[in-house]
Order: structure tokens, then sequence, then C-alpha cells
DNA sequence: GCCGTTTTCGGCCCGACTGTTTTCAGTCG
């Protein structure tokens, strides 16, 4: 079982402990279940090794629980939960703003057990009779079925971010400020967000508030508040602006970028100090007098730690590291050099040699590796043996065409069944490089996938990893695999792993840098982009990298021209 | 249900907004 299903079931258990009113249990599920979503390791293997209790927030009683859910598959305790009550109340307390209280409130009074029969209810009025609800209630009611039926998930980053710049923008020149920031999940930049939380500072909030509410593409004012409203986009995207005095607005950054689980450790840190820290100010508790405000550096230097960059805000060892002064470096945009992983024209890009070339000549790249799919990929284009042949020839024209850009040809190889890659060794010694690569047959056994792989890495041809899950994001779940064991192989092998930017892929997640990082492989980050507007990509994979904790050294294309020529050439 | 240089019980982050309340509960982030 792998550790998202092991914590689904744990919010799952979280989520009908809330319709059961309970207190403070729901909660802790939570924090066990997002521990284990940011464990570096298998937790199949934790389990083995009997060390489940060492996971934060695991205790006896939830430790044992997960020792049957591994065991058996099955969980006791969690359908017993189920019984208690139909299963479409989870459904219903999906709807904004509804939550288990009017759950149970309504599955009670009206014997409502999923959508169906809620927006039959209020199209029937009926809801409108019981205490605390009102004519208004209904309509919120019926928009938030509509939105739970459309709702496709969380939003992916790559969709996300353009957008929320676009906002960010608007409001920035029309009402002239200076302090306004991204925040939350995105300003973390985690590969998919729920909504767009931005701040802002500034002493003349009504303003503000009339700009952000009057951008041009609003579809729906949610709510609107002298310092806080949300808006919903045309495209569906949901948008928050909370502005604060401009002497608060370092406070009010730090607080509402989060993570949750960042901010709860540092709320305790400044509770030691007798201090008390909100999104107004870090203070001190007894007088209220301010302690920091004006700027996240401020907070972070009086709760006695270094500042860190907002992608390594997860409570994953960020704070003790900023306590003894051993904060990454972290990778950053511009150490990028240039891009091994690109699409054109001869297979399922649309975009020609040439064209990328002086793309990334703008870009100011030293180098671009264009790796078409290989002959087995028929639905994408694949090159034949004599295609492939024919493309060497066409690079290097390419590379006197555009001299400041170094050309290099490869190839985004099939790693089929058996491990072999899709060409002769014969025809991929001749390549400058070989990208290897899983696209079908994603249903192996965990054992038979690793083999592949492992033996796909052996091959004294490949240079590099795609996209090593092959997971997509909200589409697939990544194949079974030892990914630790790959990585083993990789570094053993000489081969990179790819952080594919794809904003579907970002693949290697984060998680799996650090663990990369940990193992010694090196990373190489691509954009995978099949026309010349997705090179932006790569901002994606140097921000999930970062939240990796990779360090410029650590990625292979950070190297200059001459190295990465060297690096090919052995 | 978890956790602990204020430990084995008694806490658990905390403030803003909404609707329908005539003072606040529920929800959200």
């Amino acid at each position: 079982m792998r550790n998202a299903e092991v914590a689904r079931v744990l919010y799952e258990i979280a989520d009908l402990l809330e319709l059961q009113g309970v207190n403070f249990k729901p909660n802790a599920y939570r924090k066990a279940a997002r521990s284990i979503e940011n464990l570096t390791d298998d937790i199949e293997q934790v389990h083995k090794e009997d060390k489940l209790r060492d996971i934060p927030g695991v205790g006896d009683a939830i430790a044992k629980k997960l020792d049957e859910l591994l065991t058996t598959g099955n969980l006791g305790y969690l359908e017993e939960l189920r019984k208690q009550f139909p299963p479409g109340l989870l459904q219903i307390m999906a709807i904004p703003e509804l939550g288990p209280k009017t759950a149970v409130h309504l599955y009670n009074e009206l014997k409502i057990t999923n959508l169906d029969e809620l927006k039959k209810a209020v199209e029937e009025h009926r809801i409108q009779g019981l205490k605390g609800f009102g004519p208004r209630s209904e309509e919120r009611i019926l928009q938030g079925i509509a939105l739970v039926e459309g709702r496709t998930g969380r939003m992916l980053l790559g969709r996300a971010y353009p957008v929320a710049m676009q906002v960010l923008e608007y409001v920035r020149s029309k009402a002239n400020l200076e302090k306004i920031s991204l925040a939350g999940s995105l300003r973390r930049m985690k590969e998919t967000i729920g909504d767009i939380d931005l701040i802002a500072g500034s002493d003349d909030a009504k303003w503000v508030m009339d700009v952000f509410t009057t951008y041009p593409e609003v579809e729906d004012v949610i709510m609107r508040g002298p310092t806080k409203s949300s808006l919903r986009l045309k495209g569906g995207l949901q948008v928050d602006l909370r502005v604060v005095k401009e002497v608060e607005y370092g406070a009010a950054l730090q607080y509402f970028t989060g993570s949750k689980d960042h901010n709860i450790v540092l709320r305790q840190m400044a509770i030691d100090k007798g201090m008390k820290l909100n999104e107004y100010a870090l203070s001190m508790k007894e007088t209220g007098a301010v302690v920091a405000r004006e700027t996240e550096e401020d907070i972070y230097k009086a709760l006695g730690l270094e500042i860190m960059p907002p992608e390594i805000r997860e409570n994953r060892g960020e704070i003790e590291a900023s306590l003894q002064h051993k904060l990454p470096k972290l990778i950053e945009l511009t150490d990028i050099m240039g891009d091994l992983h690109v699409h054109t024209k001869a297979s399922d890009g649309d975009a020609t040699m040439e064209e990328i070339a002086y793309a990334c000549k703008r870009r100011g790249y030293e180098y671009v590796g264009f790796t078409d799919h290989s002959k087995r990929l028929g639905v994408a284009g694949g090159l034949s043996v004599e295609e492939l042949r024919g493309s060497i020839d066409v690079a290097r024209n390419v590379s006197e065409l555009v001299p400041e850009v170094r050309v290099f040809l490869g190839s985004e190889c099939e790693i089929l069944e058996d491990g072999k890659l899709d060409y002769p060794n014969g025809v991929l010694k001749d390549l400058d490089y070989v990208i290897g690569a899983v696209h079908s047959k994603f249903n192996m056994p965990k054992k038979e996938m690793t083999d592949r792989i492992a033996t796909a890495l052996s091959n004294e041809n490949l240079t590099i990893l795609a996209h090593p899950t092959g997971r997509k994001l909200e589409q697939r779940e990544p194949y079974a695999v030892d990914v630790e064991g790959i990585m083993q192989a990789a570094k053993d092998n000489g081969v990179c792993l790819e952080l594919d930017s794809f904003p579907e892929r970002l693949d290697l997640n984060d998680v799996h840098c650090r663990q990369a990082k940990d193992v010694g492989a090196t990373v190489v980050i691509d954009s995978d982009s099949h026309s010349i507007a997705q090179l932006d990509f790569m901002t994606f994979g140097v921000a999930t990298a970062r939240r990796g904790w990779l360090e410029k050294d650590e990625v292979l294309n950070t190297k200059g021209r001459k190295q990465i020529e060297a690096f090919l050439k052995k």
C-alpha cells in the first residue's frame, strides 16, 4: 500500500469522526495522515521495521490500526465508522461552507443522505424550514452542489500560477501597491493547490478591495469584507485576498504562507519565549508589545531563526536546519543552463529544432537537447531508425546556424517490457545521449517493473531516466516500483534521474528529490516541452526541486556547456 | 488520539466572515 493510500484512509477516518462530533480525534488522524504523506520512506518498509511509532503524530492507537491496515489491507475500525453514516454525507461535507455539523443536521432532520437528495430538498424548499437556514442558505447550497459535481479536484500548480500572477499584477499596478504577494500553497509552489491566496499591506484597505473585486475576470464575489474578500474567477479558480496594515505586512505574509505545520511549530516557539504569533505581529503575551511584524525576516530573527524560502516551509526539518545554520542554499531558476528533454515536430512537438534553438538562445541557455520519441511509441510519432539518423544531420546544421546554443541530439527511448531499449545499441551509441522512459505496461507488479527499469539503467548508453515514477497528477497513480532501489541503481550506473517539469508530471516529486539527495543520485530538471511556450515549465521543475531541498551542484543542467559536453562524451 | 525541560493528565493555533442569530455557531484557512 502506498503512503498516499494510507493517508487517504486516515483522512476518511478523520472526516467520519468529525460527523460523529467528537473533538480532537479528527485532527489527530489528520496530523498522522499528513506525516505519512510527507514521509520519505515507504510506509510498508517502516511497518516492516516496526518503526510506525517513530512517525510524528502516530501513537499506540494509530500504529495498531496501521498495522492491521498494512497486514490485512482492511481496517475494521474504518468499516465500523462507515456503517454509522451513509457514504453520501462525506460528499455533502465537500460543499464549501457546509461542514460536519450541518451535514449531520440535514441527515437527522430531513434524512438527507447524498447530493441528489440534498438538491431535491433544496428545490422543494424543505431546507428553509430548518432552524438556522433561510432562503440565502438554499441558494448557497445549490451553487455548492454544482461546484462539487463539476469539480475535478485540486488545481495544478502550472495552471494556477500564471492566473495568480495576472491577478497579482492587476491589483499591484491598479492599486499602486508595493506590498503584495502570493501566499499559501501557491507561494510554497506545491504541485497542486486548492485556491489562490494573496496578501497585501496597505493602509487603504477599502481601495485595494475595490480594485480586487472589480478584476475583469470575476465570475462571482463569494464574500467581501473590509480586510478579506474571495472571488471566483471565470475559469473556476478561487482567489482570496487579505489586506493588513502596511506595518503588519511581514507578519501576515509569514502567517498566510504557512504551511500549517510549519506555523504550528513557530507559534509554539513564540509561546516558549513568552510571546504570541498571529497574522498581525509577533508580540509579548503579557503586555501585547510588538516584537516584530514589518518583514518576514524580522519575525524569524526574533524567534532565533534564519529566514527560509517558502518552498521548504513544510515542517520537514527546515526549522531544525535553520537553528543549526544548516539551511540548504537552494537551486534557482537562473542556475539552469540548458534543457535536455525537448520534443520537436519530428515526433509530437509543434516546433522545429531551429525555432527551439533560437528560443533557447533568447532564454540565455548554453545548450539544448532534442529528444523525440522512439519507434515503439507510434501514437506520438516515434522515429524510425532512418528518421533518427536523419535528425542527427539536422541537429548538426542547427548547431551551425545558432552557434550560441550547443545542440545535442538524443532520444526519449522506450524502455520495453524486458528492460531493453527501443533502438539497438549500435544506433544509440551514435547519439549524444539517451533518455529512457516507461510509457507502456504500467500495471506490472512492483518487482517486475523494478527489474525492467534496473535492466535499462544498466545499459551503457542510457544517460537519463525520464519521469521515474510515471504518475500523472489527477489522472494516473505512479506505477509500482521500488523508488529507492532505482535511485541507488541510477547512482551506481552514473545515470541521472529526471525531474520532469510538466505540470501533470512533476516527477520526481518533492519528496523523491529529497530522497535522491540523500542517496547521492544526480537529478536533471527538464521541461519535456512540446512547444516553445512550454520551455517555461522549467519554473515548476525548479520549484519542485527547491521543495526537495536540492542545491545547484546536485542538478546536472546547472553545469555549463563544456562540462555537459564532457559528461555526455563519457 | 497524541504529546510532554510547566509529562502520565489536560491541553490541543486562532481570528475573520456569514447567515440569521437579536449574541452566536459553524466554517474556513
